[in-house]
DNA sequence: TCTGGGGTCCTAGGACCC
DNA sequence: TCTGGGGTCCTAGGACCC
C-alpha cells in the first residue's frame, strides 16, 4: 500500500478550560470545570487536566463532578470566545496546507506531503504555542484512523506518530472502543463474543462479525488492521440546524411548552436566515423523564425560513404526538436545507412579513438572543417596536 | 440529588413510480 | 389472473461524535 499524504489530527487539549486558564492565569494549575449549573441538570463540557485527576470527565453531570472535587471551580461556557480562538487556530493551520477538514471547534485533520508530517506537526505546535499560548496535541500517520489514535496517545500537549508498521504493537492491544463508530452499545455487543481488543477484532471471522454488527463489519475489519480509506471532507455542507432545551425541572404545563416552542422557532428562523438557508423538513423532539425520546417529522414542498411557519409546524407536530406530560426536553430540528434563492413572485402578504424579519434580525444581532429569547410576550412587544422602527425608517 | 446541546449517519418499512 | 425489482422519498428510531 502506498500513500500520497501524511494525515495529521490536531486536537486542542481541554480546549475551553485551556482558554480560560490562558485568559486568566490565576486559574492555571487549578481544577476547573466548564459546564452547566449543577442545580439545573447541567453537565461538564470540558475540564482542566487538574480536574481529570479526580475522575471528572466531559458529559458527567456537573453535580457529580463537584462531588468528586468540591474545590473545583465551575465556569460557564463562553462560546463566542472559544469560537473566536478556534478561528485563530484554524488560521494558523491554513498556513501549512489548504487541505483541512475541520471536525469540530477544537479538532481538524490536515493532509500534507508524504514524509513531511512530523516536521509539520512540530512547526504547527510551535506556532500555536508561541502565538496563542495554547496546548495542542497532534497525531501523525497516513490515514484518519491512525492519526486520531496517535493523537489520543500523544495527549496532553504532545506529538505522536503511529505508522502502519506499528499497528500490531500499538493498535492491537487497545480496547475496541478506540475505533470510530464503536460506542458503548457496540462495544458491549462485541464484548459478548469475546471481542475486547482491536487484536480480537482483527482475527474474528468476518462472516460472524457481520452477524453482530451488520454492514459495519467490513469497515471495522479494515480499521482493526490499520486501514482506513475515508477521505478528508474539505468543505462541509451543513445538513441540519436544531435548537433544544432541557428544562431545569420537568414541565407539566402545555402553555409553557408552546411558549418555549415559539422561542425555539424564532431562534431557528434567525439562524436559517443568517446563513441564507431554508429548510424543507421540520422535526419536533420530545424527551420524557425516563429519558426516552420521541420525534415527529414533516416535510414541505417549499423550503421555509420564517419563525411563524416553523412555530406553526412545531405546534402541529406536538399536537399530533398525543404525548402526555411531564416533559424533560423539547427541541426543533430543521433539515433538507437549501440555499435561499429569490425566484418566485412574492405575495403582498409575504412582502409585508419580510419587512419585519430583517429588523427583528438586526435587533437580535445587536442585543443578542436574550433581548428576544424571553418568551412569547416579550417577543410580541419587540415585534411592535420593530414595526414602529421600520415605519420610522421608511419616512 | 445523575445523565446537555448540536450535529452526522444508518436502518427499516411504507408509499410511489417505472 | 399475477404480482418482479430497482430507485427514491418520507418518517421514526437509534448509535455515535465532540
Amino acid at each position: 500500500m502506498s500513500y500520497s499524504y501524511d494525515i495529521l489530527l490536531c486536537d486542542l487539549d481541554a480546549f475551553f478550560a485551556s482558554v480560560e486558564q490562558r485568559d486568566n492565569p490565576k486559574l492555571k494549575g487549578k481544577p476547573i470545570i466548564i459546564g452547566g449549573d449543577p442545580d439545573y441538570r447541567g453537565v461538564v463540557s470540558t475540564c482542566s487536566y487538574e480536574a481529570r485527576q479526580y475522575g471528572i470527565r466531559a458529559a458527567l453531570p456537573t453535580k457529580k463532578a463537584l462531588q468528586l472535587c468540591p474545590k473545583a471551580l465551575l465556569l460557564p461556557a463562553r462560546m463566542p470566545r472559544y469560537k473566536k480562538v478556534s478561528l485563530q487556530v484554524m488560521d494558523i493551520l491554513e498556513r501549512f496546507t489548504p487541505d483541512i477538514e475541520r471536525v469540530s471547534i477544537d479538532e481538524a485533520y490536515l493532509a500534507v506531503k508524504r514524509g513531511t508530517g512530523l516536521e509539520t506537526a512540530r512547526r504547527i505546535r510551535f506556532a500555536v504555542k508561541k502565538e496563542l499560548n495554547l496546548p495542542l496535541s497532534i497525531g501523525v500517520s497516513v490515514n484518519k484512523l491512525l492519526s486520531k489514535i496517535a493523537c489520543s496517545l500523544a495527549k496532553p500537549d504532545n506529538i505522536k506518530a503511529l505508522w502502519p508498521h506499528a499497528v500490531e504493537k500499538s493498535l492491537w492491544p487497545l480496547s475496541i472502543g478506540v475505533l470510530p463508530g464503536v460506542g458503548p452499545v457496540t462495544e458491549k455487543k462485541l464484548n459478548k463474543f469475546g471481542i475486547k481488543t482491536v487484536a480480537d477484532l482483527a482475527f474474528f471471522p468476518g462472516d460472524a462479525l457481520k452477524n453482530i454488527v451488520g454492514n459495519y463489519a467490513a469497515d471495522l475489519k479494515e480499521y482493526s488492521w490499520g486501514y482506513d480509506n475515508r477521505k478528508l471532507e474539505l468543505k462541509h455542507k451543513q445538513k441540519s440546524i436544531s435548537e433544544e432545551i432541557t428544562f431545569p425541572r420537568d414541565i407539566y404545563d402545555q402553555e409553557i411548552i408552546m411558549d418555549i416552542l415559539f422561542d425555539l422557532a424564532a431562534e431557528l428562523g434567525y439562524r436559517l436566515r443568517s446563513k441564507g438557508l431554508r429548510a424543507r423538513t421540520i422535526a419536533l423532539k420530545l424527551k420524557f423523564p425516563d429519558l426516552t425520546i420521541k420525534t415527529k417529522t414533516t416535510s414541505f414542498p417549499e423550503a421555509i425560513d420564517d419563525d411563524e411557519k416553523i412555530y406553526d409546524t412545531a405546534t402541529t407536530l406536538f399536537n399530533h404526538c398525543c404525548s402526555k406530560p411531564p416533559w424533560r426536553l423539547i427541541g426543533i430540528s430543521t433539515s433538507g436545507l437549501q440555499k435561499w434563492e429569490q425566484l418566485a413572485l412574492f405575495s403582498a402578504e409575504s412582502q409585508k412579513k419580510d419587512k419585519i424579519k430583517p429588523v427583528l434580525d438586526l435587533l437580535r444581532q445587536k442585543y443578542g438572543k436574550n433581548a428576544i429569547f424571553k418568551g412569547r410576550r416579550l417577543l410580541l412587544l419587540l415585534k411592535k417596536d420593530a414595526l414602529m422602527i421600520s415605519s420610522k425608517q421608511n419616512k
